[in-house]
DNA sequence: TTTTTTTTATAAACATCGTTTACTAAATTT
DNA sequence: AAATTTAGTAAACGATGTTTATAAAAAAAA
């Protein structure tokens, strides 16, 4: 009769609200600051009705991020257009780059915090948001490779270790561990550096 | 009249107290659960005392975040003894490895954690165990480039590359990010990619 | 040796936080 | 119309980092 239907879209609708909330504080002010109090008050409902929605902080967490890969593989996924695998992995290179910088927040979640992590290992489920992400860098690695590229190493093992080098630029950088070199120029540094590992990877 | 050299001995073994109650906590169960309280109650102190001899907890972190580093450059410094460049650079990865593998709260604590860096900050001072640490690593790189690797990239540079890619590596896993491929043989594929990356620093 | 002053320590409180419980009011089913 | 399920909340619980007012101990000055 349609009634387990309305009551079922009015529920999706609440989650959404308090997503929309989430993300709003998470971008406003940040991790830190963002709370379930602070995201009730936005809402204009009590704490506790949060509750009713997802089973704790964590899940709403794990909810955010999975929002997050969807515009970030959105954005690495546009390199499709460019006809060489080569140019076309630097570019998602630099995409990923650009993602991280753009969105700190969102990339802490995706890739350092525990929280998110934490929904998934309770449930022991695979870690899907991530394994797709990674299938993406692999589709791109591996065209690389038949080319002649990583001189016949297994497609895995490359993309492990461009993916490891991306994530490693980019956090040492956003977790403000650059500071020892003057506190200008760092993205020139980190430049350069990108363009010296495009160099190895042409081998 | 000695009296004030005490005095500073006795303060100075205060906070030694305190910094050993922390890093047995830190050590014992994990970040998420150091707390200011839990320090007052094995040093057998009130927890409004701590305030007279660490800021707050963001010195207290940095002081630890110290500690490990001066751990950490003990074990990296022991490559010395390797005549080979090359070889002694890629000790020195397998090293920077295994101490983040063994310690991964003080390497969260070094390398990731917002606390510490925000002592910093505030006092807008450099972070010179970042520095010395990098410079460690910047004078086994310049050994290898004046033997023809990193074709003739500047020191800076390529130690950058090296330490992004090393700190990607090792971030990845223990953050679990790494969980879609199995939750076996995770440390098997960070050895493939490893060995891969030295194989692109050869040129 | 008193008296004053400085140092050291703390209990209690403040303002947060995530989460749970007991309860009410509204919506739905019988 | 009565019984039952659902949606929402106020208030509390047990934490957290930190501050303030106050007391006790130690050192300096008288």
């Amino acid at each position: 009769m349609g009634l387990t239907e309305r009551k079922e879209r009015e529920k999706e609708e609440m989650r959404q609200k308090i997503l929309d909330a989430a993300r709003h504080l998470f971008l406003e002010v940040g991790y830190e600051k963002t709370s379930i109090r602070g995201i009730a008050e936005i809402i204009e409902y009590s704490p506790a009705t949060i509750y009713l929605y997802y089973k704790d902080k964590n899940e709403l967490l794990f909810s955010l991020h999975e929002e997050a890969f969807l515009k970030m593989m959105a954005e690495l996924g546009q390199v499709v257009s460019i006809k060489d695998s080569f140019e076309r992995l630097v570019e998602m290179g630099r995409k990923y780059i650009k993602y991280a910088l753009e969105n700190p927040e969102m990339y802490d979640l995706m890739f350092i915090m525990a929280a998110p992590m934490e929904t998934l290992e309770c449930r022991d489920e695979i870690w899907e948001d991530g394994k797709k992400c990674f299938g993406l860098l692999q589709v791109v690695v591996d065209d690389c490779i038949k080319e002649g590229y990583f001189n016949g190493q297994n497609t895995e093992t490359a993309s492990l270790t461009v993916w490891a080098y991306m994530h490693g630029l980019v956090t040492i950088y956003l977790k403000n561990r650059l500071n020892f070199l003057g506190t200008d120029h760092q993205q020139e540094r980190m430049n350069r550096s990108f363009e010296l590992f495009i160099e190895m990877l042409k081998k």
